[in-house]
RNA sequence: CCCGGUGUAGCUCAAUUUGGUAGAGCGUUGGACUGUAGAUCCAAUGGUUGCUGGUUCAAAUCCGGUCGCCGGGACCA
């Protein structure tokens, strides 16, 4: 890797990284005002790895880390605890997420420049708690509910009180660990908009001890993309106001839904099968989920792909940009069954040496073991 | 703790009033059509009716008990 990336490299390598940015004109102040800012993804340990968290944001943390960029990564274990995720069985929550630091490293990520943070250290800390409702004192409840961005607005108030401690500690989180950014999912973007609102105030930021971070004391939001599941894209659901954000965020590939989710675990001709079954209309790149991993998942991790077709199909083809790619399938030259095939095998190649070290590494198959029982 | 509602296929629900061993839509699987998928058409797959005891020739249905979920209320010295 390059040792000295200029300030519009950085700025391209974190603007890459992001489908959303809030805004762009801070995040070059803020990549030339500091050369190594902090950046943090948090997320509920649960379920298994999935390609998303498993495959997609490892690359992305590469590409933050390029840029000079410091990651640090919250395991929310006690918003797991809140919310009840394996009957709110902390040990086996945390167990949860050392199986997600292990995908992690199995990925090729260098865990020894990602500062990992367990959130129960902020649960124990009274100081984290003051910040808490300090912000909580500085927005509304209709507020807070309107960033929880529920599904089903219908049974909102069946929902548990527990949930409404949610906003206030996401945003205290991100005061408390002195993030400049905010890279968290498009799903997140609330939560970040609701810190950005709150920072505003000048003597809440000195009171949060948030002073000289983000840009002129306001974090930078880059919400990264939510991958597409196999089935392609899905009506809103209401997750925000935007109906383009709100399709992006209902349409995302889940873990609940195993038939429409690749997971690091599963084999070559499971990863075959259900790339050759996903929603891809021939000659649209618009809401096509084979392409976006292409585009996302392939070319962000190699830079080039290889087509292997029959020659009354037009023969072995070498594209060496995704832009290349798109113009080809959009004018029709790349078939759907070609693109499928090259990206079964390239997603297979980036899963094997997880699916791998789960089945090899005795310490990574117990945790997988545990996960899998939990 | 009390009152009410509810529990039926993977999901959403019907059949309970007038007992006769359960249906639909969606999903899933296969086929047709496309060199992928989707859409469309055809076919198949689907359930110890929460659990338990009883009444009856016969119980999803009636009666008792019990468990879970939802809503409301009471208690708050």
């Amino acid at each position: 890797m390059r040792a000295n990336f200029s300030n519009m490299d950085r700025f391209e390598l974190v603007k890459g990284v992001g489908q959303e940015i809030i805004k762009e004109s801070e995040l070059k102040q803020l990549l030339r005002e500091k050369k190594h800012p902090v950046a943090y993804d948090g997320f509920e340990p649960s379920g298994l790895a999935h390609l998303p968290v498993g495959v997609y944001r490892p690359l992305l943390i590469k590409d933050l880390l390029a840029a000079g960029v410091k990651v640090k990564l919250i395991l929310a274990d006690s918003f797991a605890w809140i919310n009840n995720k394996f009957d709110g069985d902390l040990e086996r929550i945390r167990t949860a997420g050392e199986y997600f630091v292990e995908v992690w490293k199995a990925a090729g990520v260098d865990m020894k420049k990602v500062e990992v943070i367990w959130h129960k250290e902020f649960f124990d800390d009274p100081e984290y708690w003051k910040k808490v409702i300090i912000i909580a004192r500085n927005h509304s409840l209709k507020r807070t509910r309107r960033s929880l961005a529920i599904a089903g607005r219908s049974d909102d108030d069946s929902q548990s009180a527990a949930l409404n401690f949610y906003p206030s500690m996401q945003c205290a989180d991100i005061f408390h660990i002195g993030a400049d950014i905010c890279q968290l999912g498009l799903d997140q973007r609330k939560v970040n908009m609701l810190a950005r609102e709150i920072a505003e105030k000048r003597d809440i930021v000195k009171q949060l001890g948030y002073e000289g971070k983000g840009v002129n004391g306001k974090p930078v939001i880059v919400s990264h993309r939510m991958l597409m599941g196999l089935d392609g894209p899905a009506g809103a659901k209401g997750f925000d106001e935007d109906s383009a954000i709100d399709r992006a965020i209902s349409s995302k590939m889940s873990k609940s839904i195993p038939d429409t989710s690749i997971f690091v675990h599963d084999s070559a001709e499971d990863i075959k099968r259900k790339i050759n079954s996903a929603f891809c209309p021939m000659n649209t790149a618009k809401d096509n989920p084979v392409l976006e991993y292409t585009k996302e998942i392939i070319f962000r991790s190699s830079g080039e792909l290889e087509i292997k077709r029959p020659e009354k199909f037009g023969g072995d083809f070498t594209f060496s940009s995704y832009r290349e790619l798109e113009a080809s399938y959009a004018g029709g030259d790349l078939h759907p069954q070609d693109l499928k095939g090259a990206v079964a095998r390239e997603i297979d190649r980036l899963v094997s040496p997880i699916r791998v070290h789960f089945e090899k590494d005795n310490k990574a198959a117990r945790l997988y073991e545990a996960v899998t029982n939990g």
